[in-house]
RNA sequence: GUCCCCAUCGUCUAGCACGGUCCAGGACGCCGGCCUCUCACGCCGGUGACGGGGGUUCAAAUCCCCCUGGGGACGCCA
């Protein structure tokens, strides 16, 4: 049996945004489960609008997504001396001509067909003119006048289009450069692509590219149109919806393997399955198999409840390098990865992103006179009464033999039970008074955490607040 | 406008190729409850769909046709 070879063509003249990642990720698992190449090409023939930033931003991208390929990345624009050889044979076989239409007579021919309620389209003047090449001149491919194109799409069954719905497209623009249609066909001749999986979007140039490895006396690739990703109205996803840049996810705290498990499950299930821990266990699952045919909408909260629970399942040690990263974007201390490790497993039920978890890891990570109060939440819930209460803590938590959770829960109930109080009526003074806030880990843990110094520093200045 | 593709809860989907086991299952969301020192997590329960109409058949979410709806393409962009 043939290997199989698959490739993701990405155009940087934009980000990786969503759809191309899952296309990218589609491609990437098909190579991999079945043992194939994967292939990576930049389709940057449009010279004018691609970049070199965006480049490298896709190559970003892919690396954090963790797809890596095996071949490439090949850049088009270094491929040109190839594309003119093959439409040199074209024309060589009368299946190419030059044609000296202007863009805007081509235009008009195109506006003359809508006005017949016709599909717009080329009309062939140039055709049978039999020009030579000049300036200004394109090449158009010469497409059959009748009978229709068909092939096989490993979603759509067989797809079948009149060969009077498709014009003389160009192959080569009036500056020599090649065109989209010639240059993917080529390349996939010569990178020996077997699979074409692509967005849905692609369906109606699928007819063209036949044409030519027709001309080309060339098999066919299998073809797999995906459907397309949409936002929560239906339409094309774009800025409006969020994020576009998968690398903006990652600066949202969405972790990469997270990303590629709903990515997956958007047009591809495996039974009732939600959850797939790592590229590894998509690998071994993916099959085309349970691919769906249907455009399917981008839902943000079931991607933030996939984060959730990657979030959860991860060790801290893998998430700690991470958390850094997060903390120092928000200007907080780094801390130790030690330190860490001991905090992530307190707010890993709580954050559903790193962004978040940075956010919980706050009042844990800033000195003792960083950690700054909120004068309200003070007042509310430190009255002089509760703070009688604490001050008889202070004393013993500075005498206490051990500072683990245990030993502090033990404490507590005993302190509890000789004042004649319960636990609701301290839990949150404390809580504001060790994190400034009204939300976070259970106490003990915090407490156990911060150590004896902190916790007895930090009630010390939330007293003095009140006092004040 | 022309052509192509698609159609199960609000959303992602299972089921459809081999029609009965489906008065349609799971997940997200939402609602209610439990747990509880807060916020979460977790657990339990609820809400909610086969777009419509014709066929075929003893029987249709599953097969066929039409309609409707949605999407895509119609570039010297990819």
């Amino acid at each position: 049996m043939q290997t199989v070879v698959t490739r993701f063509p990405p155009s940087p003249t934009g980000y990786l945004h969503i759809g191309g990642a899952r296309t990218a990720l589609f491609n990437w698992l098909l190579a991999r489960s079945m043992g194939g190449r994967f292939v990576l090409r930049m389709e940057d023939t449009d010279v004018e609008r691609s970049s070199n930033e965006m480049t490298e931003s896709i190559l970003e991208a892919m690396r954090w997504l963790g797809l890596d390929w095996d071949e490439g990345p090949y850049y088009q624009s270094q491929r040109f001396a190839r594309y003119q050889h093959f439409i040199d044979e074209l024309l060589d076989r009368g299946m190419a001509y030059y044609c000296s239409c202007t863009p805007e007579e081509v235009e008009q021919m195109r506006e003359e067909a809508r006005k017949k309620g016709e599909k717009p389209k080329y009309n062939g003047r140039c055709r049978e003119r039999d020009l030579g090449p000049g300036p200004e001149r394109v090449i158009r491919f010469k497409s059959p006048l009748e009978g229709e194109t068909a092939f096989q799409d490993i979603l759509k069954g067989n797809v079948a289009v009149d060969n009077r719905e498709l014009d003389d497209f160009v192959l080569r623009r009036a500056d020599e450069t090649p065109t989209y249609n010639l240059a993917v066909v080529v390349d996939d001749l010569d990178m020996q692509i077997t699979h074409i999986l692509r967005g849905d979007d692609h369906l109606s140039n699928t007819p063209k590219q036949v044409l030519l490895y027709r001309a080309l006396d060339a098999e066919l690739p299998v073809f797999g149109h995906v459907p397309m990703i949409m936002g929560s109205d239906k339409k094309r996803l774009s800025k409006r919806h969020g994020a576009m840049s998968v690398l903006e996810y990652r600066r949202q705290g969405y972790l990469p393997e997270a990303m590629c498990n709903y990515l997956a499950r958007l047009g591809w299930s495996y039974g009732d399955q939600e959850i797939f821990s790592s590229l590894d266990e998509l690998v071994e699952k993916f099959s085309l198999q349970n691919l769906s045919k249907s455009a399917c909408v981008f839902d943000p909260d079931k991607q933030s409840w996939v984060n959730s629970q990657h979030i959860k399942a991860a060790t801290p040690q893998s998430l700690a390098p991470i958390l850094g990263d997060f903390l120092e974007a928000n200007d907080l201390p780094r801390s130790e990865p030690p330190f860490l490790e001991q905090l992530i497993p307190l707010l890993q039920p709580r954050a559903k992103t790193m962004q978040e978890m940075a956010q919980w890891a706050a009042p844990f990570v800033r000195g003792d006179d960083e950690l700054s109060y909120d004068s309200g939440l003070v007042e509310k819930f430190i009255t002089s009464e509760v703070a009688a209460y604490l001050q008889r803590m202070q004393t013993d938590l500075r005498d206490l033999q051990r500072f683990d959770r245990e030993s502090l829960e033990s404490y507590m109930s005993r302190f509890l039970e000789q004042q004649g109080i319960r636990f609701k009526h301290m839990a949150q003074p404390i809580r504001v008074a060790l994190t400034g806030s009204k939300a976070s880990p259970g106490l003990f843990e915090t407490m156990e955490l911060l150590g004896r110094e902190s916790v007895l520093t930090r009630l010390e200045r939330a007293l003095q607040l009140t006092e004040a």
